[in-house]
Formats: C-alpha cells, sequence, structure tokens
DNA sequence: TATTTTACTTTGATTATCAAATAATCTACC
DNA sequence: GGTAGATTATTTGATAATCAAAGTAAAATA
C-alpha cells in the first residue's frame, strides 16, 4: 500500500473512532451533540462571532441562531454586541458554560491519556510536532 | 504545558478541522452527512450488520433503519438477509454505492496528500506508525 | 417447552438543518 | 454626503435526522 493510503487509512480511521466515542459521551450527558460541538468550539478558541462559529462548526448562521438562542436560554451562552461592527455579535461561554466546558474536557483528557498510554517519551513529542504540521495545513 | 494536555490539543484539533473539512464537502454534494458517513464506513470496513453500523456511526438502529430505507431507495445500498441468523442484516454497498465511496474517498485522499505534503518520506512512516498505535487503543 | 435475550423495525415526538427572504450595518466609490 | 453593493445576523418554512419506547420475529438459554 502506497504511503499516501496508509496515511490516509489512519487519519480517517482516527477522525472515525474519535466521532464514535463523541457520539457515545454525549448520549450520557443531558446535552446534544450539536449543543455540546458548540461549547466545546468556544471552550478551545475562545468567544468568537456567529459566522465565524458557524464555520468552525460547519452549519449556516441560521441553523446556529437558533442554536445560540437555546444555549443562551439555557443559561450557557452570552451574546456581545459589537462597538466597531454593530452587525457582529460575539457569541461568548457564561461560567456555566465554562463549567460544562471543563468537564467535558476532562473527558477528552482522560481519553488522550488512554489512547497514548503505551507511547514512550519520545514518541509523545513526535506526534505532537507530527500532528502539529498536519494541523497548520487545514 | 504538559505532554498530555499538548497530546490532546492537537489530535482534538486534527478532529474538529476534519469535521469541518467533511462538512464543506458534503455540501458541495448532492448527498447529506449522514448519508455520506453511512457510505463511508461501509466502504472502509465492508458489509456489517445493522447493529454494527450503528455503532460505527454512533446512532441508534432505529435511526439506521430509516437511513438505510432511504439509501436502498435510492440505490446505494442493500440490504442481505442471513442464512444463519434470520434476525440478522447485513448491509452493503451497491455498485452505485461504491462508485460514490470511491469518489468520496479521492476527495479524502487529496487531502491527506495536501496535508502532509511537507513532511519528509520518514516523518511520514513515522506518523503512519505512531497514529495506528494510537487507533488500536480505542 | 417456556423464558429471556438479541436484532431489527415502527411510531410519535423532538431537534437539527438548510435555503431563501429579511433587516441592519458597513465599505467603497462617486 | 449619498448611494450601491457587500457583509453579518435573524427569521421563516420545509425537510431531514434523531431518539426513546413499543413492537415483531428469531435465536439462545434454562
Amino acid at each position: 500500500m502506497s504511503t499516501i493510503v496508509s496515511l490516509n487509512k489512519v487519519l480517517t480511521e482516527f477522525y472515525d473512532k474519535m466521532a464514535s466515542w463523541e457520539s457515545s459521551v454525549v448520549r450520557e450527558s443531558e446535552y446534544s451533540l450539536a449543543q455540546l460541538h458548540t461549547l466545546e468550539v468556544l471552550g478551545n478558541h475562545g468567544a468568537m462571532n456567529m459566522k465565524s462559529l458557524a464555520h468552525h462548526l460547519g452549519i449556516t448562521t441560521g441553523t446556529l441562531t437558533v442554536q445560540v438562542d437555546k444555549l443562551v436560554k439555557l443559561g450557557l451562552l452570552q451574546r456581545r454586541y459589537s462597538e466597531q461592527d454593530r452587525r457582529s455579535i460575539t457569541v461568548a461561554l457564561t461560567d456555566a458554560g465554562q463549567a460544562i466546558h471543563e468537564h467535558h474536557n476532562a473527558l477528552h483528557l482522560s481519553l488522550t491519556e488512554e489512547l497514548t498510554k503505551d507511547l514512550s517519551q519520545v514518541d509523545r513529542d513526535a506526534l505532537i510536532a507530527l500532528l502539529s504540521k498536519v494541523n497548520q495545513e487545514f
């Protein structure tokens, strides 16, 4: 098998397994996949406007408006109105939203620990370096 | 930052970017994300029964039944009835379904090529080896 | 043989989604 | 300044995806 095919295989396999894991974790929580994903992106990247958030999530801004409405009502998000550009709205986690993000992130950390438990320190550092390069190319 | 936190960061960042890429690719196709994902899993792992497929996709078998109905109607999937266990149904790609999978897979290969274009052969081999180990731990 | 478990489907309700239309604001150009 | 076109977000109406729970049929078990 060619290198590219092998690379593609391990990358897509990782992606699929991660998606499957995420589903099962979300199923046990009181929030939906879409809701947790929204909190996750904001937690990992910080507050951002609707357009950027929609792009990160891979949905339209119309869908996101509805989603944000619900999360605001639940007290997990807040809308902040920009002074510079009054069309733009910054979406940010509330303290409650941040707490849920942190709880979810702890699950991710446990998974990462489990997934890499058999790697040496050298291997872990190598994986970090290689994936960083890959991520930059997106 | 600790090694585990860094590892978690690159792994989740890769996952998120891949999900975002997948969304934008799917948006341009005539099939939905759920539909393409179903074809993708069957194409990558081969025919399997409803329960396994639902688990891979992270959905309930009830949801999957509806999804498979549609894809069968579109001529992309077929149901095969098992002789050994007549409760069990094997879901398989038709030739048309296989063709769509292959087209989608070609997009994945292009992405992989793009993402790893600056890596040396040694780095690519290392990445394959490391991610294989990670994938095995799921 | 009777009971329990397993695999899948159906049903009814909810949630997520999009595309298109709308509203408000900004930018660029005259 | 004023206007035309682009940008940002929301609303609306329709469709698709999802789940939980109940139902059906077959297999496994006791």
